[in-house]
RNA sequence: GGAGCCGGCCAGGCAGUCGCUCGCCGCAUGGCGGCGGGAGGAAAGUCCGGGCUCCGGCGGACAGGGUGCCAGGUAACGCCUGGGGGGCGCGAGCCCACGGAAAGUGCCACAGAAAACAGACCGCCGGCGCCGCUGUGCGGCGCAGGCAAGGGUGAAAAGGUGCGGUAAGAGCGCACCGCGCGGGUGGUAACACGCCGCGGCACGGUAAACCCCACCCGGAGCAAGACCAAAUAGGGGAGCAGGCGACGGGCGCGAGCCCGGCGCACCGGUGUCCGCCCGGGCUCCCGGGUAGGUCGCAAGAGGCCGCCGGCGACGGUGGUCCCAGAUGAAUGGCUGCCCCCGACAGAACCCGGCUUAUCGGCCGGCUCCAUUU
RNA sequence: UGGGGUGUAGCCAAGUGGUAAGGCAGCGGGUUUUGAUCCCGCCAUUCGCAGGUUCGAAUCCUGCCACCCCAG
């Protein structure tokens, strides 16, 4: 529970229920490196699950290098954001990206996931969908 | 100094800081702390070869597939080493699917006269007949022949060069070269020989066409497979078999029926079949559980150093080291400094090769050219 | 990660050693008052790419590339 940067196996989504449970009922922030899909969870804090299709970036190094970018992001970012589960996925310009303008993209996607959580929640449960 | 050949190695470094994961230790038990390890030469393509696991075990025949100069190396290979033959290069060196076409079959389009037991379009040659011209000669046309040197076609036209020979020619004869067969010598062998004898020469190409010869190969794959838990044995339903033979016993007047063990048949890994051993009623459908966990899962045909054997690949031996092990998937982020500003690229059961991608750098050996002393 | 398959014109495709069929679409022309139908003609395809075997390769062999399918 130290919010220090640390970051470990009870901060990722783990099994196919944790995907399934995103994918079914999703918010979106999407631009052209990255898609996320969030929900709320009931954990208390938020969580991270990769996705990053081989269709989209077909060479092995691409993937590895963006799941290492968006975990470090999320790591860095994690004292900031609710208690969502956070599935990121990668778009087919993402491979071709530099270090810095993957950081920049992902900032920006934290703070939209905060700031929708949060409306959501102010909103007091106004189903919508 | 320049150009080049071969072999081996490296794959930005250092410091700080924040993280991930594995192992060990400690606290006292699932949280933290300390120490240590943490991608590649190709991790890739999945093109070969093995290990391992399951298909019950072993052997054989055919089918199917693979390999293809010889000899070694190896767990094995389509790999490697050495050698032979052929080709390229002044050279160091490099390249080659390199068995058999006199075992048989098929194919060789178009062109060309003829394309495989050769053939005769143009042509060359003399003979005969007719005709013409300036006379025993020359020319033209025709007929029956001879020839395979020249032309032309073709990827390929049935030894080459020279001399003799002839009507013209021809291995027709001879010399040299080439070729074939038999032998000899050297070599484990492939093969070699400026060793001998025989044959005038007969055998076109294609086997990455069928094929023949020699050797090798069972099938799947870690999503293999094993274990744990209510938990892998069973429940319900349907179908097909419960056969044949001799023998022994029982019942019956008898046809026959019942029981027993034995043999055959049937089923059990691969395309088919056979033999022996082992096991066994068989097949199908239905519902309830599987993206739970553990093992497999990393100490190995292992790396490094030395010695011995070998031209070498490699083998033997002694010492020493432990060197990724994830599983929604770790091996990274940031900052600073330095340099020649960093290529191709990311393990998923493991290993040996091949192939493909790749910025650049280092070391060793060698060749050619130029130059200096 | 492992197993399997396919590449021939814009599309669907045949061909399996000797000039690469055919259809749809497209373009041009003809027929027709116009259109449809019909008729004629046209596709510079290095046959996915690169080597090799052969006199000759889409076809045979080797190595690459791209795409698709199956298995938890």
């Amino acid at each position: 529970m130290s919010s220090s940067g640390a970051f470990s196996r009870a901060d990722r989504l783990l099994s196919r229920r944790d995907f399934q449970a995103v994918f079914a009922r999703p918010r979106r922030s999407r631009d052209a490196f990255f898609t996320l899909l969030f929900c709320h969870n009931e954990l208390g804090r938020p969580r991270l699950g990769l996705a990053i299709s081989r269709r989209r970036v077909p060479r092995a190094v691409d993937r590895n290098r963006l799941k290492r970018q968006v975990r470090e992001s999320f790591r860095h970012a994690r004292p900031g954001l609710p208690a969502v589960d956070i599935v990121v996925m990668a778009g087919p310009e993402a491979a071709a990206a530099g270090a810095g303008a993957l950081r920049a993209s992902l900032a920006r996607h934290w703070q939209r996931v905060a700031a929708k959580t949060q409306s959501a929640e102010e909103g007091g449960d106004r189903a919508d969908g």
